[in-house]
DNA sequence: AATGTAGTCAACCGCGAGGTT
DNA sequence: CAACCTCGCGGTTGACTACAT
């Protein structure tokens, strides 16, 4: 990416991750469990500075993280808490369990600031287009009037902007008060919406026996899948495939997993038999084989065709560390 | 079919906070 | 208390893809 390396050490890979590093900071971790990360790379066998073994794992190849499009409460909830924090990404996505900073951003920037301005709405301020054009200096410190629109000259953008704002009004309204009051932003925004707190940096570090993976109950997903927001997923539907292998009961302990299913020919490793591991040795077994090399995978489609497809180790990590791919069950 | 443009998102950089020496 | 180190955050970049012309 043409930028001069962020650390002095030379010869410091740089770029997208291959699957072969990814599996041997996965394999790391596992054995050891999130430590220095400044020593990760060097222990794990990677030409990577710490920094970015950091994000790849924080970002990417954490077990909890979700995949895919936020969902319409999530943004909402996005939406909230910008209103209330600003641009403190990592604040927002602590109160989102399963995202990460980057994400958010990344989301905000792509799809939320273009939502709010379609709908009249300055996404830096939360406030109507119109009313601000029409302010010769908005005050800085309206955060605790967001309740309370401004008038409007349009009474269109006005109802818009109530229909927004009624969402997070009663919630913004208390979060301010109390910011300003104590500081205490987080905690109370977390009362609020009476979600699960989750800040990455009050997380504890990750034993390896505490790391959730799939278990034989489960057929790891496909190389791309309609639960996975890539662009590749659209080669496949899986609407038709095989699903009764997913497990109803752990459907009642795990509602909110959008599982994905798919029917593999499973004699042969070429054909994804994977997720069929008795043990954690099994596991990295498979994982060591899934990620090593480039596969051809076939996979059955919906109208009884197949499809050949080339995966590389990025797409292949991608679907290997998809978010369905972890949260099943606790190996023991 | 070829080319241009816009959108997406993983990865990078610089900086600051906090801890340690 | 200063210097140093490590980590995390937010802004930005650029490779890749999808869509338009």
């Amino acid at each position: 990416m043409g930028r001069k390396p962020c650390c002095d050490k030379v010869g410091l890979k740089q770029g997208p991750w291959t699957a072969d590093e990814d599996n041997k900071l996965i394999n790391f971790i596992l054995t050891n469990g999130q430590c220095c990360w400044r020593a990760v790379p060097k222990l794990a066998g990677l030409l990577r500075c710490g920094k970015s073994c950091r994000l790849r794992w924080t970002n990417y190849l954490r077990p909890d993280l979700k995949r895919g499009l936020l969902s319409e409460n999530e943004e909402k909830m996005v939406i909230d808490l910008h209103a209330q924090l600003g641009n403190r990404w990592s604040k927002i996505a602590s109160h989102l369990p399963g995202r990460t900073d980057n994400e958010i951003k990344n989301h905000w920037n792509t799809h939320i600031k273009k939502k709010l301005k379609k709908m009249g709405i300055d996404p830096v301020t939360h406030k109507p287009l119109a009313s601000i054009e029409n302010q010769a200096s908005p005050p800085a410190t309206e955060k605790t009037t967001i309740s309370e629109p401004m008038d409007c000259q349009s009474n269109e953008i006005n109802e818009v902007f109530n229909e927004t704002i009624s969402i997070q009004s009663s919630t913004i309204t208390e979060v301010a008060k109390d910011e300003q009051e104590d500081g205490e932003d987080s905690k109370r925004i977390v009362e609020a919406h009476q979600v699960v707190d989750f800040c990455t940096d009050e997380v504890p570090l990750i034993e390896p026996h505490e790391i959730l993976l799939p278990t034989k109950s489960y057929i790891l997903p496909p190389l791309s899948s309609s639960c996975s927001s890539s662009p590749t997923s659209s080669n496949y539907d899986i609407s038709t495939s095989n699903q009764s292998f997913v497990h109803e009961e752990i459907h009642q302990h795990l509602p909110n997993i959008d599982w994905c299913s798919t029917s593999f020919d499973s004699t042969n490793y070429n054909n994804f038999d994977a997720g069929l591991w008795e043990n954690d040795d099994e596991f990295i077994s498979n994982l060591n084989m899934l990620i090593n090399d480039q596969y051809e995978t076939e996979i059955s489609v919906q109208n009884d065709t197949s499809t050949t497809v080339a995966t590389d180790f990025n797409q292949y990590s991608r679907m290997l560390l998809n978010d369905d791919f972890w949260k099943f069950e606790q190996l023991l």
